[in-house]
DNA sequence: ACTATAATTCGCCAAACAACGAAATGAAAC
DNA sequence: GTTTCATTTCGTTGTTTGGCGAATTATAGT
């Protein structure tokens, strides 16, 4: 039950679905998730400490960065259920059609120019 | 985007889950349900309009009554997919397996005599 | 060592939320 | 019509949440 809510309260906000769906194909470094949402950094790490501690994210950092990427479904069946869901529902979401594109120009764009703005 | 952040946020809460999964087999009244959770009758009231606004349930009102059921999947999609991953999740869940426990009573249970308390 | 910088943690604020009891609503029984 | 009673709505209270900027941590490059 605390696992099942948990998934759903990350679930629960606009931003963390954005962020969560964006991981579906690659994973993402914090500053272009920042630059994904324009929401403060802080604001963003927060949200990813929720993700990650609901278990549908899992990070590795490299160098001076933090990339999240989806965590593997087996460790955590309810963030698997719900990724299901997630991926299902929101395919033909107009905002997500809009992250993707925005996504596309961003991860062209070298981490060290993103940072800097 | 929208309907899927209202479903999810109807299940980030333990109380509504219950709710939502006793309602798996049969519909309930609301001072039924009231005695399975022990909560105020007005706080189990925002509780329905909650999952009802996202979706999750309908209402049919019976005379003094009004009967909480689950929704017809196919009107939200969002919930469709919420209820499968709910009820494939928690179906070994140790609070709801006593809740069932504690329902097979109520249900036996005349309405009379459980609004009386 | 020192500096620069990516990310997290901390402290704060306004808005949202879960809970309650009291008042309002509306249908049944008298 | 009046009373009764199940439910909803309203108003309040304490807690949680989402957001920010500032301070802190940790790593890279000099």
């Amino acid at each position: 039950m605390e696992d099942f809510v948990a998934v759903a309260k990350a679930l629960s906000d606009p931003s963390r679905v954005r962020v969560f769906c964006a991981l579906r194909n690659s994973e993402l470094c914090v500053c272009q998730i920042v630059e994904l949402l324009g929401l403060a950094n802080s604001t963003i790490s927060k949200h990813m400490s929720i993700l990650r501690q609901a278990r549908l994210v899992e990070s590795r950092k490299d160098g001076r960065w933090v990339y999240y990427r989806r965590a593997t479904d087996r460790l955590n069946p309810a963030a698997a259920g719900a990724t299901a869901w997630c991926d299902d529902i929101l395919l033909k979401d107009a905002t997500l059609k809009n992250d993707a594109a925005k996504l596309r120009r961003i991860v062209c764009t070298p981490l060290e120019e993103l940072c800097r703005t």
